[in-house]
DNA sequence: CGGTTGATGTCAGTCACTGACATCGGCTCG
DNA sequence: CGAGCCGATGTCAGTGACTGACATCAACCG
């Protein structure tokens, strides 16, 4: 397929990630990145929208693991355990990954513009888990309520499970945090 | 003090929120809003760090007034009585900007590095009453889950008072939307 | 083997944003 | 009132992200 090596997109994200780590995101240049990976720059913005993006490229698998999971819960299921049921599953995607979402995790609490790349991922997210519990019979704004308890779990979760050392599983974070917001929403 | 008319920020808002309306935030450059407020372009990035930062002017007074109500409230009060009280209270300032902030929303949401911009606003917003609430003695994650919940709120809440006519205040909204939010992590 | 196709390379151009330096206007102080 | 200070603005040149147009190459297809 193409012309020189294959996995154009493994190498770009694997050296960005490298560069970004090493020297910074705003100190590398695009230029640099497909340098490293054997391609030009034009090539790099063919691959992806921009100096953001490649990171994010396994957003759309997760997005589309979170939904897939969502929408094959039993429908009995109040919203709220759904989600949380889907939020275990998922984070089954994270076990072997502690280590890699350390290194990226770092990398975009690094800088404001990946910061605000990360949130707009969680919040397509929030958009697509409301549409599925839409699709679900859930009425707004309790379906949009329910997806934004949801992804607020998650990003504390998560965030609590990447300031770790490995100890605990991501399931166990987010468990422990859905508890949290139960226990905060009812007054404590 | 200024060399030519005074409020040089107050026209660069205007004129950007114009231009963006009138033609879309990427066709819109640095150097038109600049010119149709009587300034350069270098002025513009004196005064905003970007293009899109010219529509968050009043953010930092936003976020001032969301913890200074927070830390004014009672200590007494459960977390969440804090939060909903110190929305109930925010919400009125945006009493008399109805219009204002339909016509800012439909550039912001037109627009996906807006809404990026839009995120990490809120996101800092929630980090701040996050901080807090953990001033107060409320532990973590209760203390970033309450400030996440208080925030997931307000989205839902102030989106649904922006696609209304404007005969519901955003106060209503807002406490629909914590009802609801309380009503379904309690199982329904 | 010639044609097709998709990924890549090349090149020129726009625009967001920045640093360095000049200039202007108002203000203070004597 | 005039000299000088200072903050806001203007000017200019430069970097780098990103894009459109077009050429090229490698694999595949018949």
């Amino acid at each position: 397929m193409g012309r020189w090596e294959p996995n154009a997109r493994g190498r770009l994200e694997q050296a960005a990630l490298d560069l970004y780590s090493e020297h910074g995101f705003e100190q590398t240049t695009a230029a640099q990145i497909a340098e490293r990976a054997g391609l030009t720059e034009r090539t790099f913005f063919r691959h992806y929208a921009d100096k953001r993006e490649v990171l994010f490229g396994g957003a759309h698998a997760l997005e589309q693991a979170f939904v897939d999971t969502l929408a094959d819960t039993p429908a009995a299921a109040a919203p709220i355990d759904a989600m949380a049921s889907t939020l275990e599953t998922v984070a089954a995607f994270f076990l072997e990954r502690h280590e890699f979402a350390q290194q990226r995790q770092a990398v975009i609490m690094a800088n404001a513009e990946l910061r605000e790349r990360e949130l707009i991922k969680l919040a397509s997210l929030s958009a697509a888990l409301a549409a599925t519990l839409r699709r679900r019979g859930v009425k707004d704004p309790a379906a949009s309520l329910t997806a934004e308890a949801g992804i607020a779990v998650f990003k504390v979760g998560f965030e609590r499970w990447v300031a770790d050392t490995g100890q605990r599983t991501l399931a166990e974070y987010l468990r422990e945090s859905l508890d949290e917001l139960k226990a905060v929403t009812s007054g404590e």
